[in-house]
DNA sequence: GCTGAAATGTAAGGTTATAACATAGCGATC
DNA sequence: GATCGCTATGTTATAACCTTACATTTCAGC
């Protein structure tokens, strides 16, 4: 189970919600599935839930994944440097990565035309390490 | 205008016709609105327009972006790399780059935990140069 | 207690994507 | 040239995802 870090944010009542069901999930959620799992708590309509993930997301705790369609709670309390998301085909596993190389060779990239940055997505599909793409 | 390499591929019908459009429009566009501009063209439900466009991109002819929902014809005839896309959040123009250490990168990134990359998504949303981020 | 800003509730509607099933074209084989 | 099988196409319906618009509630700060 991820780390909850809501208590250092004070959020409402429906970021709370979202915030644990996205922390007690073991894969990324669909805002649609997210509102299924909060039903019981009184949810009514999606766009409860979307306004709690922008707002998460604005706080820096959770990350939409836009491969996916869905929403995961960030790894770590707080990070400077883009993070890359490891996306199992297979078992829908998704695992957080830190690269500061990889985010400076992505500015460099840009920069030579000109373009200035501003947020980067970096997910990247395969097989993780208990699929195992070499052992089928 | 984009160069079109349909006549390698030995597109079908409904391929090429989605392909020119993605070829002549200046900007990546929406399954939907593809839809329309063929309509004049004969197509007359999504599902025409989503399959042509897996088809292409499984040929490599036309790269889907995640972060748009859009859809754009690819800059050059192969590539072996992983594109990165630049999107300029205010003209809504597209650059595709290239960048062997980038790929590089993530591999090294993704494989310290034992996954097994297949296809990468960077898409870097920020300004273009003629949209100017520093002059406002 | 009053007020203003933020959060929430609710209904409706827009956009994006897929499922399911039927039909048509076309080359290979007999 | 009839049949088979594959691929592409057509058509309808529906699922999945997201937003607009507007009313109501909550709550910190005065």
């Amino acid at each position: 189970m991820k780390k909850d870090n809501s208590a250092k944010h004070s959020l409402t009542k429906n970021q709370s919600l979202v915030m644990q069901a996205l922390a007690e999930a073991d894969q990324p959620l669909g805002a649609y599935e997210l509102l299924n799992r909060l039903q019981p708590s009184g949810f009514k309509a999606p766009l409860q839930v979307y306004r709690a993930l922008d707002q998460l997301v604005e706080k820096g705790l959770v990350h939409r994944l836009e491969s996916l369609n869905a929403w995961t709670a960030c790894c770590e309390d707080q990070h400077s440097y883009t993070p890359v998301f490891a996306i199992c085909d297979d078992c829908g596993n998704v695992t957080e990565h830190f690269d500061e190389q990889l985010a400076g060779n992505i500015e460099k990239v840009t920069k030579r035309s000109g373009f200035t940055p501003d947020r980067s997505i970096i997910e990247i599909h395969g097989q993780c390490d208990d699929c195992g793409a070499g052992t089928p």
